[in-house]
DNA sequence: TTATAATTTGCAACGCTGTTGCATAATAAA
DNA sequence: TTTATTATGCAACAGCGTTGCAAATTATAA
């Protein structure tokens, strides 16, 4: 993991910084989409509120997280593909839970295609999906 | 136009005054997805902030309007369908487009299923679709 | 039409999210 | 080790969304 998080901020050509490092750590640890909130209670104690606001946006020019739409607030997570800041590859499902409150790639589920009116031009899809998660519905 | 407005009112048992009156309006005149500062900006010299907050809020509960998601804040559109508070009902497509900004509900598309892992349990579905409207496409 | 009870509004205040400017600190390269 | 570049922390700010409360408005019933 130590190795992912050096080579991923030298693949994208980001100095390694300790706060960029635990960024990145959280992410890996956690494998679930994030907030700015999660990340402050995690890392607050180490970093300052705004550094983690600019790593987060640093991460996501540079193609290493991507943005999880979400009814009440910005969330993040890994990019498992290839991204680049103009060329973001996600076609994949997010499954937010309503009683858990985690939101997950669903990374083996494509979205499907949708055929759109004549004319439109698609550049990005976004499905997220709400309800249950497997844990949480036989609970 | 006026009778739909006060007829919908009534459906939803909510006294009529002229925020609910005039936020229903603006979005019958504009037909698309509007935001909380877009409403302010028409209504915000008749209509405190805090009002057309709680008219969005009550407006939604009742299921007389819907949360769109966006990657950059919310936006509401009206339901076409019958919806109630805790039985909202929207499987169409939502498409933003990133050249005019103007998010709209594609009632006639509807999102495909999707087949979640087992175990899992939907209760709601939402699917962005970003790119160019055919207006903006072909300019 | 008027009096009454219930609901809605405006205002002030607050917390949270996200951004910017700037001086200081840390990084990478020579 | 020195230097140029980049990142960080701090202070400040703007915007979004919420709450409490007194005053105004609505619907109901007399």
């Amino acid at each position: 993991m130590e190795q992912f998080v050096s080579t991923t901020l030298k693949d994208h050509k980001l100095r390694t910084t300790s706060c960029r490092e635990d960024v990145l750590e959280t992410f890996l640890n956690r494998d679930t989409a994030l907030s700015h909130g999660d990340l402050d209670s995690t890392l607050g104690e180490r970093f300052d509120r705004v550094t983690i606001y600019r790593t987060l946006k640093t991460f996501l020019e540079k193609g290493i997280i991507h943005k999880v739409l979400d009814d009440e607030g910005t969330r993040y997570a890994l990019c498992r593909e290839r991204c680049t800041e103009h060329d973001h590859n996600h076609d994949h499902v997010h499954f937010k839970c309503n009683a858990c409150g985690q939101t997950n790639c669903l990374e083996n589920l494509h979205v499907p295609a949708v055929k759109l009116p004549e004319g439109y031009r698609v550049q990005e899809v976004n499905l997220l999906i709400q309800g249950l998660c497997a844990d949480c519905a036989k609970a």
